[in-house]
RNA sequence: GGCCUAAUGGCGAAAUUGGUAGACGCGUUGGACUCAAAAUCCAAUGGUAGCGAUACUGUGUCGGUUCGAGUCCGACUUGGGCCACCA
């Protein structure tokens, strides 16, 4: 009997939807929680992709594993539909942004369910709908109320195509991460929340994450935190005086000279009359500068001499005081004090420029810069001291003249939070014309439909245009409205949340609800958000935790990246290469469970794998194999209650093996065991029904519509999802004997049988014994004969 | 340039974490069944030599540690990812 994919998978898909069958009792504690999360997926109108399934059929299995462990699983799924990538879009469809979010919304649904997906759909979020934003809106309220939400007028990343600022972590090589656009410095007038005020709690929760270590890293260079030293400089002949901050306080008795950025609000003050025609068409040519100019790779340090000099504090020398746009005005103090022999760009600076090179450190700075460690010379009373004891010896000096101070420094910035655009949550703030700033507590402050949506391109939201909207009256007081719209990333900031408590209308969520549930304990998705959403999350979790809202300090105990599935010639998938795997045609070929099996089997889950047609008929067939065991008179006949042992090992090992690898996401080497034990029970005679019972549970976690199916057609009228995990017998998976591989000088030579207790001196006689052994040894010295239990017998020989 | 990560048959990969390299699957070849095909089943399948048992060789390159290295150490090559003047 061939089985009939489309039907079976028809009929449990309805029976699940109409039951609700993977709905979940959020008040029900009296199981242990298990909260398992995907990244929710921006609807996009192409519907889902073949990479989509990957990272969800990933979570499906561990939630279907765990219900069945005895667990109370949480398993939601919502859409991430504000933002930028929506609205864009939309407009190129030429729809409103919200029909057409709609629309795809209901696409991905109907997609997930086709795939067998046991999310509870009554838990939906939707990050564009009033009732969700409402509480985003509530949260950046409270925010601003607690000084961590503040304008600022600076430059900022604006990108002219996108018609809207941009966020640091959203710029990439002066362009925008969306769409490639060039991006520009320009001072505006803008949201910013104080993410700095978290940098180090993000930077040192870190250690209690079970994430993986790339994106760990990717943070900790993100948040670069850095222990220096703060240094006072005066200004020669005035009372003026600035800061510079640097790593390398040890090497002060070598700078010969300080660079200030052009920003810096010194400048102007202190360049000489001889200087200021230069310095300010220098200062003109820097703000004409793309980002990309500014920032580009090897761009050449350039830099012009203001006129007037700085005391060295350490030895009150003097040296000149440049401005060049490699210092940056937005790190640290905005000015640098430059020891050429010892830093690289320095070094450069310095030759270009004529200035001094005077080395502090033994070492050769003939051609560069000498970083590394070394005695200091030419440095008064840390001579002789390497680099760490040069630094604090020098530092704690500075601290006795008042000139300085130990400090730490990140170079992380405050999170740039408004954009020029429609489709985002309105800013709760309202502008008076007393000049006080108010916030709307009316919320959701609904977002006003519009004519247009586009941006104007000049820097202002299309949200201007909504004059009825703009203006508003409170208790008497006229005010505008802020017309700026949150960025993409708010939604997501704490969408885990409100799955806990989807529904309340009265709070974020159920305080009760939320101490139960959380953390997340599985948060699978694409590494792309290793810097913007998981840094931008976690820092509105610790806000929130700091509001006693959620009790936990870190909103994602273990997090998993998946790869990405390519074309079959190892390329993207994309339509202009014409490679893409539409997984609506794959289900209707093979069925769902194919492309589950299929995407689970091609190799490890973190790994980029290319897409290959045969090996997704070969996951078919595995399926038809399985089904067919269960269903033909030829197999089912063999099935007995009765126990003869024969299936003993490889099952009790498939339970153990399948139950590990399950838990460490390993599905690929899960499904090689499963297959392994199904080629041997085809062998064999005799088959113990329960083994069958047991292994249709493990394999419906990855397969559930086919493996509902066997589960009732082995006479079941249950529901497989709330059965009990298997257990395996350890004491089955020990054999009384085993084969042993012998070496001759690491060269395996046989392989012998021996009992697993077996006497040393007998399998050392047995191996020595053996007539291929003898072969290699005969006539020859043995050096010594190595055993090791269980594993193997080396014999050493010389000559 | 810095950091991270990888490299194993024709292909996707596995390897008890230093102990029989290539499990499992795909593909290929041969065979069975069939009038024939599909499906299914059986067998072979890293390379070289040999009818064969078998021998030699083999995990990106070079070197090292070890009784023993895909696995550890050092240098390099190539691919992927992230950051990129952060003082």
């Amino acid at each position: 009997m061939a089985y009939n994919h489309l039907a079976v998978e028809k009929k449990w898909r309805e029976i699940w939807l109409k039951n609700k069958e993977y709905k979940t009792d959020v008040y029900d504690f009296s199981k242990p929680k298990y909260y398992v999360l995907d990244m929710f997926p921006f609807p996009s109108g192409q519907g889902l992709h073949v990479g989509h399934p990957e990272g969800y059929t990933a979570t499906d299995i561990i939630a279907r594993m765990k219900r069945m462990q005895g667990f109370n699983v949480l398993h939601p799924i919502g859409w991430d539909s504000f933002g930028l990538p929506a609205e864009q879009y939309a407009m190129k469809m030429n729809k409103h942004p919200y029909e057409f979010t709609i629309k795809n919304i209901n696409n991905f649904r109907r997609q997930l369910q086709l795939l067998g997906f046991s999310y509870d759909y009554d838990r939906e979020v939707t990050t564009c709908e009033p009732s969700y934003y409402k509480w985003t809106q509530k949260i950046f309220s409270m925010m601003y109320q607690d000084n961590l939400a503040y304008v600022d007028y600076k430059p900022v990343n604006f990108c002219p195509e996108l018609g809207t600022v941009l966020a640091n972590e959203e710029v990439i090589d002066g362009k925008s991460e969306r769409g490639g656009y060039p991006v520009i410095r320009k001072p505006m007038k803008q949201w910013n929340l104080r993410i700095t005020a978290y940098a180090d709690r993000l930077a040192s929760d870190l250690d209690e994450l079970d994430w993986p270590n790339s994106t760990i890293e990717m943070q900790i260079n993100w948040i670069g935190k850095s222990y220096g030293t703060e240094i006072v400089f005066d200004v020669k002949g005035t009372t003026d005086s600035f800061k510079v901050y640097t790593t390398r306080a040890d090497t002060l008795f070598g700078a010969t000279f300080v660079t200030l950025a052009p920003e810096h609000p010194l400048v102007k003050k202190i360049t000489t009359k001889e200087e200021k025609d230069k310095v300010e068409a220098y200062i003109k040519e820097c703000e004409s500068k793309s980002d990309l100019e500014r920032t580009g790779t090897n761009k050449e340090k350039t830099g012009i001499f203001t006129g007037a000099y700085a005391i060295n504090p350490i030895n009150n020398k003097e040296i000149p005081i440049y401005i060049g746009d490699y210092v940056l005005a937005s790190y640290g103090s905005g000015a640098v004090m430059a020891c050429p022999a010892h830093d690289e760009r320095d070094y450069v600076f310095a030759k270009k420029y004529g200035i001094d090179i005077i080395p502090v450190l033994e070492g050769d700075i003939s051609k560069e810069a000498f970083t590394g460690d070394a005695k200091h010379i030419n440095s008064d009373f840390i001579n002789g001291m390497m680099i760490d004891e040069a630094k604090k010896t020098i530092t704690n000096k500075l601290i006795e003249l008042g000139k300085g101070n130990f400090k730490v420094n990140y170079k992380l910035r405050d999170w740039l939070f408004s954009r020029q655009r429609y489709w985002g949550e309105p800013i709760p703030i309202i502008f008076y014309k007393d000049g006080t700033v108010g916030v709307e507590d009316d919320l959701p402050l609904v977002l006003p439909e519009l004519d247009e949506y586009k941006p104007s391109g000049t820097g202002e939201s299309p949200l201007v245009h909504a004059i009825s909207w703009l203006h508003v009256n409170k208790n008497g007081k006229e005010g505008v409205r802020e017309t700026n719209t949150m960025p993409q990333w708010a939604g997501s900031c704490w969408y885990y949340i409100r799955y806990i408590d989807p529904h309340n209308d009265k709070e974020i969520a159920d305080k009760k609800l939320l101490d139960h549930w959380l953390p997340v304990d599985l948060y699978v998705g694409g590494q792309e958000h290793a810097v913007l959403h998981l840094l931008y999350a976690r820092f509105w979790h610790k806000y929130l935790y700091d509001k006693g809202v959620v009790s936990c300090k870190e909103p994602f105990k273990k997090l998993f990246h998946q790869g990405m599935i390519l074309g079959s010639n190892g390329e993207k998938m994309s339509k202009s290469r014409g490679n893409v795997i539409n997984p609506d045609d794959i289900v209707e070929k093979y069925g769902a469970d194919t492309l589950r099996l299929y995407e689970m089997f091609m190799g490890p889950l973190e790994d980029s794998l290319p897409w290959n047609d045969g090996g997704c008929e070969g996951s078919r067939k595995f399926i038809d194999r399985v089904y067919r065991l269960y269903t033909e008179s030829e197999y089912v006949t063999r099935f007995s209650d009765e126990n003869l042992h024969e299936l003993d090992y490889v099952y009790n090992y498939t339970v153990k093996k399948v139950t590990k690898d399950f838990e460490s996401l390993q599905f690929n080497t899960a499904i090689s065991q499963m297959m392994i034990f199904i080629n041997e029970v085809y062998k064999a005679k005799s088959i113990y029904k329960p083994y069958m019972e047991n292994f249709i549970k493990m394999f419906d976690c990855i397969c559930p519509f086919v493996g509902e199916e066997i589960w009732h057609i082995l006479g079941h009228d249950d529901m497989i999802t709330y059965t009990s995990w298997p257990t395996y017998d350890e004491s089955k998976l020990t054999k009384n004997t085993i084969k042993l591989a012998v070496q001759v000088n690491g060269k395996l030579r046989d392989t012998i049988e021996v009992n697993v207790d077996e006497d040393e001196n007998s399998v050392k006689e047995k191996a020595l014994g053996s007539e291929k052994v003898t072969k290699f040894i005969e006539g020859k010295e043995i050096v010594k004969v190595i055993y090791v239990k269980g594993r193997i017998v080396n014999i050493v020989i010389k000559g």
